[in-house]
RNA sequence: GGGCCUGUAGCUCAGCUGGUUAGAGCGCUACACUGAUAAUGUAGAGGUCCGCGGUUCAAGUCCGCGCAGGCCCA
């Protein structure tokens, strides 16, 4: 015989595993795609993990967040690929096996080959991959790990080169220089990696100078500068737009000359004492600068004005010394006036790019444009009074020569250019390696030039939705107002090689997009006689491999490959493209396949993937790259802490879900707090979850398998027409059905959590603790009719969608409870609800949810008066009386309901009690029209009397007197409130209003006896262990007090309610004493076998 | 240093375009209810809506300045 099957205690992990298994064995998830295959494509991107480190807690955040939604999108009847991939390059992998080796970077070519290096590279980045795919299918993260891209594999490093070739061919790829980190002595340049390690920034002295730069005769600028010997560099001056800046007439204190100078005016105090005063003819006092105000201007006002240059060793070639504008500047330290040498520093650069400033670079012997300072840290011999000196003193081997800052110190104060000259004690960094100070230095750098496309970036990003708005206006946007260049190249091993040939003499160059191309050139290579043979057709695109390649120019010089890789960052950006490895393969699918519709990844992508993505996509297609993105933000721990290893706060993923089951975690995480929102992981919420809304959910299934079980409901009658139904199945189905609504709009809007919390009240309210409690009665009956085949309907419909809106956020218990019903009904042709479509919302009764809302507000307000006049819900009481009540038509057939709920006789409503009426301002509406007079006018108005409310409510218009002033009123300018009815029981919730009548007659006392009763007895077979089917008879010792009578007269009542074929009284009985109201009865149960 | 986010009850969170007495769940206390429930109902305790200033008849909500925590970038 056919049964639901049901587990009496549920274990989340237990079902979540037995539903894997089943998944596997059906391949539920390549059928639950195939089947879609029809369907339009929804386009979902995997952003690619790397695999060199073990997944935490914050990525089943992720995972579920990408799962559900390509689920629910499936579910939609969309064909939904899931194409996993692993991200592979990069420094944190080269770091990695650098420690792991005990190597540094220079070692590398030298103690290790990069053959070999490169090697522990590709078989360390999967080191965690089965962790990660564990994790992926213990959480029901369905996506296709079978076929990943692999940014390290051949075809997909084609796929790129393809990419950066054609960011080429539009002129968007170019060499030019970054400033980065530099360390002379070694000759490389340091990461950002490296400038942080401990130890790096170390306090020095340093000479700081305060420099005159003149503007007109006898005028200066005041700049400062802690590396004095940048100022041959110098071809610009900064100062901050909105900060005031004054001229202050003094003298100069080395020279004594008179000067004006210009600076910040917060700064003025920092070289300035005491009281202003016209004495700058007074040059006896050594000590104290004379000083006076003489001009006021803003940042703004001095733009564009020009200076002569300071130290004119070299010329520049473009526009130069001038100010500028600039909002690094501030005033905090120094004069507000900051020094431009663009070859020194990072701001520096950015700035001059911007305003269009030249540099002061010189030509080298091989005809290259260089800074001044060239990579072993001397002047270049164009600075004529320092050639060939270290700039930093810590690079001289001579330790006895004067610091090259000293001497432009020295002759800066001796021409009149210098304001103050001091030491200056700061934080500077440090080459962890010779433990020798850094220079910001300019290194060759590939860019890719985002800039040119600025405007269609930003107008591109408005297009696209983000989850929250907020990151995408703000953070993304930002971060492309300010955007600058891309610099694509690093110089390190383990990365996509940067395709690009040239000849020593930098006049050609070549960019391969593919290895067709590649093998082409080689021919032409191996013809010159530059190469001895073609590649092999299984040509790792690796260094040192490309290394080796060299090319031949169109005048038969050689050409050889630029030495970078580039940023991992592009690998992923790229994976559009290169996860099909087009255009070389799967033309149709890129194309149908571009851009996502989706993407989810965390709040730290932003200027990563996200970025990459969107710069790719504009660049190269001008379209964007995704429509719709979900940031989720941080899983911290319970306290609000980062989790990190170094705390000991982390939690292993695995054995979280091992410990409550993948739909508890998903569930809580979902439900708890937007994705977007950090995430204190708290296990206790994870088991609130549980028994909130699983285990309640679970119970109403386990009470419908009670006596769906017993009454062999396997639906296969047909479906009880509406009209049959009850108004309670009426209105639960009407709500599942604004449910499915509401839910599918939450879903399409990217709102997870609003879709869980939802799917949870209805659970629990209204489903469990309003409909299932009202209806209980009606499965336990023993008639066979359509009212009992409409409840069993009833639930079974909201059990299954239930289970179908749940799917995507808790795929396994979903599951379960979807087959559990189906397998047995066989309603539906799927074997998994992840195979169903997801419903649609059909008839839909808002007046009818309406009215029960109200009819659940009064069953709590008569509970509440019941509770407050100490009046046990058992005894009948004769009325209720509802005042402002909305009712329908249909009303009439809730009024059951209420009897039943709060066990009254009778129902009356008092519209029409004008007596006890009060009114209060609509303050929205009169808000708008009579603003400052608000508060006069709601004194008035709650002032009126019951019958001027009265007149209102008919209709009529009252003449408020407002100080001589006459207001007209009309009924939708109050809220009119029902507050208390002298000589009631009383309670008043927003409009509604009811009273109780606690008056007692003796039938109702008896009536109240009775059903007390009842529940003695169904306390009694429960302490028995009765079954609930089994039958009784009830014996009571024979007594003539009121309680046996009463239950005589009550007999039938009785018997019915308990399952008794026979209720007897006898006159002697072995038994259990009750006690009811002081009346000690006996009575004994026996079954009926 | 810059940008962005968050701050509401002991905890986790709602609170739409400003509008009646700021809400829910968990936890706590008491009582009730239970023929599915590990539940549930009712009541009580618990709030400087981070602070200060401003706009407004009216501010948790809008604006400014701070404070605290977080993220990203320097």
């Amino acid at each position: 015989m056919k049964r639901y099957k049901t587990q009496p205690q549920l274990n989340l992990l237990k079902v979540a595993q037995e539903i894997e298994l089943f998944w596997d064995a059906q391949e539920t998830f390549v059928r639950s795609i195939q089947q879609r295959e029809v369907g339009t494509p929804f386009v979902f991107f995997e952003g690619p993990p790397s695999a060199n480190g073990a997944p935490g807690v914050h990525h089943i955040l992720s995972m579920t967040v990408k799962d559900l939604f390509t689920r629910y999108k499936t579910m939609q009847g969309y064909y939904v690929r899931r194409k996993s991939g692993w991200d592979t390059h990069g420094l944190p992998v080269e770091l990695q096996v650098e420690k792991k080796l005990a190597i540094t970077k220079e070692d590398i070519g030298k103690k290790i080959s990069i053959v070999d290096y490169n090697q522990a590279c590709r078989s360390t980045v999967m080191a965690y991959k089965s962790a990660w795919e564990a994790l992926n299918k213990r959480l029901g993260y369905w996506k296709d790990n079978l076929n990943p891209y692999i940014t390290y594999e051949r075809d997909y490093i084609e796929s790129v080169w393809y990419l950066l070739k054609a960011l080429y061919n539009k002129k968007l790829l170019y060499k030019g220089y970054s400033i980065q980190p530099y360390s002379p002595p070694t000759g490389v340049g340091l990461s950002s990696h490296e400038l942080n390690q401990p130890g790096c920034y170390k306090p020095v002295k340093d000479i700081a100078i305060v420099a005159q730069f003149k503007s007109t005769e006898n005028e200066y600028l005041l700049a400062w500068t802690t590396t004095p010997w940048t100022l041959p560099a110098n071809s610009a001056l900064a100062v901050g737009a909105t900060i005031q800046y004054v001229k202050v007439a003094t003298i100069n204190p080395y020279t004594r000359l008179p000067i004006q100078v210009i600076l910040a005016e917060d700064a003025v105090q920092r070289f300035f004492t005491g009281e202003q005063a016209k004495c700058i003819d007074d040059q006896s006092d050594h000590s104290i600068l004379p000083w006076e105000i003489v001009a006021r201007y803003t940042g703004a006002d001095l733009v564009g004005l020009r200076y002569e240059q300071l130290l004119p060793y070299v010329q520049p070639k473009g526009e130069a010394f001038k100010v500028v504008a600039a909002d690094f500047v501030t005033t905090t330290e120094g004069t507000g006036i900051v020094h431009i040498a663009p070859t020194f520093g990072a701001d520096d650069y950015r700035i001059a790019q911007k305003e269009n400033i030249a540099a002061i670079m010189v030509t080298n012997a091989a005809g290259e444009s260089v800074p001044i300072v060239d990579r072993k840290g001397r002047f270049v011999p164009e600075i004529t009074d320092f050639a060939g000196r270290y700039v930093k003193a810590a690079y001289e081997e001579d330790a006895t020569l004067p610091p090259v800052d000293l001497l432009i110190a020295r002759k800066l104060k001796q021409e009149n250019k210098a304001f103050k000259v001091e030491k200056y004690e700061h934080s500077y960094p440090h080459c962890w390696r010779t433990h020798k100070p850094i220079l910001y230095y300019p290194l060759d750098a590939w860019f890719i030039k985002t800039t040119a496309y600025k405007e269609l970036l930003i107008e591109l990003n408005d297009t696209i939705q983000w989850k929250p708005a907020a990151v995408g206006k703000g953070r993304f946007g930002n971060w492309l107002e300010n955007l600058v260049d891309w610099n694509l190249s690093r110089e390190r091993y383990w990365g996509t090689p940067l395709p690009i040939w040239r000849t020593v003499d930098q006049k050609e160059e070549k960019c391969i997009s593919s290895i067709a191309e590649l093998m082409f050139e080689v021919e032409q290579a191996v013809l010159a006689g530059y190469m001895k043979e073609q590649l092999p057709a299984d040509i790792d695109l690796h260094r040192p491999y490309v290394d080796d390649i060299v090319l031949v120019s169109s005048n038969g010089l050689p050409m050889y490959r630029e030495t970078a890789v580039i940023d991992v960052w592009f690998d992923s950006g790229a994976m559009p493209c290169a996860q099909w490895h087009y255009p070389f393969e799967n033309q149709e699918i890129f194309e149908k396949g571009f851009p996502a519709d989706f993407i989810a990844e965390g709040v730290d992508q932003t200027r990563g993937w996200f970025f990459t993505l969107h710069v790719i996509a504009t660049l190269l297609f001008e379209i964007p790259a995704f429509k719709n993105v979900v940031v989720n933000g941080l899983v911290l721990d319970k306290y609000g802490n980062k989790m990190s290893k170094s705390i000991g706060n982390t939690i292993d993923p695995m054995e979280l879900l091992t410990q409550y089951g993948p739909d508890a975690i998903r569930w809580y995480m979902i439900s708890n707090a937007n994705p977007w929102d950090n995430l204190k992981f708290d296990a206790a919420g994870v088991a609130e979850a549980v028994r909130k809304f699983f285990i309640t959910l679970h119970s109403t299934y386990n009470f419908f398998v009670l006596y769906a079980n017993i009454d062999q409901f396997f639906f296969t009658k047909s479906v009880v027409a509406p009209s049959a139904l009850d108004e309670s199945d009426r209105w639960i189905i009407s709500r599942s059905h604004t449910l499915i609504k509401t839910v599918t709009q939450a879903y399409d809007h990217y709102e997870p959590t609003l879709v869980a919390r939802m799917i949870q009240d209805f659970v629990v309210d209204d489903l469990s603790n309003w409909y299932v409690r009202l209806n209980r009665k009606r499965f336990w009956k023993n008639s066979q009719d359509s009212n009992k085949e409409a409840a069993y309907q009833t639930l079974y419909h909201c059990l299954i969608t239930v289970s179908k809106l749940m799917a995507p956020i808790a795929p396994f218990y979903a599951d379960y409870l979807y087959q559990a019903l189906n397998q047995v009904t066989e309603k539906e042709k799927h074997h998994s609800v992840h195979l169903v479509d997801f419903p649609i919302a059909e008839a839909l009764d808002p007046i009818l949810e309406a009215e029960m809302r109200q009819v659940q507000k009064i069953v709590s307000m008569a509970h509440a008066l019941r509770k407050k006049h100490k009046i046990k819900v058992r005894q009948p009481l004769p009325s209720i009386r509802i005042i402002g009540l909305f009712a329908s038509t249909g009303w009439a057939r809730l009024e059951a309901l209420i009897k039943a709920e709060i066990n009254v006789k009778q129902i009356h409503y008092l519209d029409d009690t004008p007596n006890f009426k009060k009114a209060k301002p609509n303050f929205p509406l009169l808000g708008k029209r009579y603003g400052p007079k608000m508060k006069q006018l709601s004194e008035a108005i709650i002032a009126l009397t019951p019958a001027e409310i009265y007149a209102l409510e008919q209709g009529h218009i009252h003449l408020l007197d407002l100080h001589g002033e006459a207001i007209p009123l009309t009924l939708s300018d109050i809220w009119v409130v029902t507050e208390d009815i002298p000589g009631w029981c009383v309670a008043t919730e927003g409009e509604l209003t009811i009273a109780l009548d606690t008056t007692l007659d003796d039938a109702l006392q008896k009536e109240g006896i009775a059903r007390e009763w009842v529940h003695r007895i169904q306390q009694l077979r429960k302490t028995l262990n009765f079954d609930i089917q089994d039958n009784i008879i009830i014996d009571i010792q024979q007594n003539k007090n009121l309680i046996n009578q009463t239950i005589a007269a009550y007999k039938d009542y009785i018997c019915m309610e308990t399952q008794a074929v026979q209720l007897q009284f006898v006159p002697e009985l072995e038994g259990v004493e009750v006690d009811i109201e002081g009346v000690v009865v006996v009575v004994r149960l026996t079954k009926v076998e």
